[in-house]
DNA sequence: ACAAAAGTGCGACATGTGTCGCAGTATAAG
DNA sequence: CTTATACTGCGACACATGTCGCACTTTTGT
């Protein structure tokens, strides 16, 4: 059964990535991934929501430092964000969202090629290693 | 060059999405186009926002309201949205995204085909498909 | 000209979010 | 065992957002 995904904010997406990323990590170890962050305690801050949003949970803990894990599945909530985006700013539907894309330079003749290949089978995509946990809809 | 983008809110984007496609509007025509739309007096105040965002001007008066227009164009601020996206959720590219949409059936092989076939020329594409009923869902 | 109707201006509020600091506690070190 | 620390647990804040209500002003209808 598909849990509801909890709303984020972009600061704690963007936290949830390095877990997802890692797969499994410190408060530290987040902190120390993010580019520009800002202090620990603020970071420490974010995964402690998120942990409340019910998006990450503690596994164990290494000497002092506990560490985290996610536990929503990052295609999910990759689509859902993606998602509102789409109804946000068009009406459902994905193809004015490429044909922006391809507007803005974020996506070339190589990629659409690729991804017309790939459409025939029921592949899932994500560009993070080590994480193949697809669901059928 | 263009002015600064604002940042908008996603009620705040809602707003300007009608704004955008009647051209001008009143507050009333604003509130009737959305949905489940709260109080004229929510929607008034996120259209003074708006305006204070400079995203939206009045232009002038019809009767008693107050006639708006906005202040920016639509497909720079749909970039601007798409880019927070990308950036948010991956990592600067718009591959994995198309690659998504593919997944979760937000696009299809034809809509993947027009585009490659549009890519090869130069530019020119803002989508702007009539009108579209919604669904309900 | 007047009162009713429609709008506007503005303040108020409960959350949500990004950002910290600090006291207290669990660990590693001497 | 004692001390030095890395972490955690919380509380605090300022600002953003979604949501209204209400008094005051401008138009409109009779």
């Amino acid at each position: 059964m598909p849990k509801r995904l909890p709303e984020l904010s972009r600061f704690e997406l963007q936290c949830l990535r390095r877990l997802w990323a890692r797969g499994e990590a410190t408060i530290r170890d987040i902190h120390a991934d993010i580019p520009n962050a800002p202090s620990y305690s603020t970071v420490r801050k974010i995964v402690e929501r998120l942990e409340e949003k019910g998006a990450i949970k503690r596994v164990r803990r290494d000497g002092r430092a506990w560490i985290y894990k996610s536990t929503v599945a990052r295609s999910a909530m990759v689509r859902k964000e993606i998602r509102r985006l789409i109804d946000s700013l068009f009406d459902g539907s994905g193809a004015p969202l490429v044909a922006h894309l391809a507007d803005m330079d974020a996506i070339s003749l190589e990629d659409l090629q690729a991804l017309e290949t790939r459409l025939k089978p029921g592949d899932a995509t994500d560009e993070a290693p080590a994480k193949r946990k697809e669901a059928k809809k």
